[in-house]
DNA sequence: ATTACTATGTACCGAGTAA
DNA sequence: TTTACTCGGTACATAGTAA
């Protein structure tokens, strides 16, 4: 019995949120004992995952974002094994702040990017707002190649996540790299792809422009 | 670390329906030890979830139809849980065997119904011929009441999953029950009805059309 | 009726190692 | 390198109760 059976036991008895149950209740449901049930819910409370009000009667639970999230990645894993439909987002272009350019011309990342990817990237990242939510439907469940991070006498550099996706850019579809530094600096609503060439030159993008990935 | 761990993650990096890995790779990724893995998988197979090949540099690991179908009702939880938007499906009439009014008429059913449903259905089942995907989606993670099972002197009776959900017929909404036998006699692709009145009668219903059912 | 403690037995995890 | 044994130690489940 882990948490997350019982996160989706809680999850599969929701109404508006909320649950109002007993621990003999659950017990039966998940065939286990009432103390069992018990230990569990005050594990999953003390890690952030439910939060519960007890009641001489019985208990009111309710999960916290963080057990959400965490079924939100399931949810979007498991979209996506049922789901034959390619599934899309779309993205607007918008400037970045030349950092992209910056790391990617780091020798620790590009000799990485050569034999993870099988090419060296362009020298700056292509920018795009997105919705976070639909993106983590395209990302999860995608397989990763993962950059490790490494340091230099100077600094540290972090790892870095690295997608394979199809973009579709005026009515051309071109392979690219969709990367997610493991310490990101930016929100997780503008996400960067990467390419063998520049994405703007190639095919003459401005900012305001609309691409879109499918998975 | 429970089976579902291990087939979520399975399903996160299948590609094309195969997972060619490592025990040592699961276990990084799982933050396990390469023994567990291989018991768990092992675990997995005797319990019928994943089919496997062991090869010298590794393994080939497929999921079951068994997993599939567990992994299928947590994926209906999940949408459930983040879909804010109400699901429908839609059902076409037809005629049932007659079956419904026998066992509608048993009073082992007749005084759960009362006690459980709040009302005594109509001695006869509405049957409803469905997408079965669809209709899985809208059950589960609807909450529902269970009706015992029990015996009589002569045979035993199973017990029937009831699940409260709203149809749309001739323009107007009404509420009913989805009665699930335990021991299903037929296709998962019929369904059955129950309410305190004749739909056919009240709504002048003839086989073939069509109701729509709201969660 | 609840939830949740303590004590005890068991099942599980992982280090070492074989094949 | 693999997978998968055996075998300790430990963490987990449950019975018995307290509150």
């Amino acid at each position: 019995m882990g948490d997350l059976e019982i996160l989706l036991y809680i999850s599969s008895k929701l109404e508006e949120g909320i649950l109002s149950t007993t621990t003999s209740v659950m017990a039966t449901d998940l065939d286990t004992s009432q103390q069992t049930i018990s230990r569990k819910l005050r594990d999953c409370e003390d890690a952030g995952l439910i939060q519960r009000s007890v009641t001489p009667s019985g208990m009111r639970l309710q999960l916290t974002e963080k057990a959400l999230d965490i079924l939100k990645k399931h949810h979007a894993v498991l979209t996506n094994l049922f789901s034959n439909t390619t599934q899309s987002v779309s993205g607007v272009l918008q400037s970045g702040l030349g950092e992209g350019r910056y790391y990617m011309a780091i020798e620790g990342y590009q000799k990485q990017f050569r034999d993870k990817l099988g090419f060296i990237p362009f020298l700056g990242t292509l920018n795009l707002a997105v919705n976070s939510h639909a993106v983590d439907m395209i990302l999860q469940g995608n397989s990763k190649k993962i950059i490790d991070g490494f340091e230099t006498s100077e600094r540290t550099y972090g790892g870095i996540d690295c997608y394979r996706v199809s973009v579709e850019v005026k009515g051309k579809n071109v392979n690219a790299i969709v990367i997610v530094p493991h310490r990101t600096t930016h929100e997780k609503n503008v996400i960067e792809l990467i390419a063998p060439f520049s994405f703007r030159e190639k095919f003459g993008l401005e900012d305001g422009d609309e691409l879109v990935m499918v998975k």
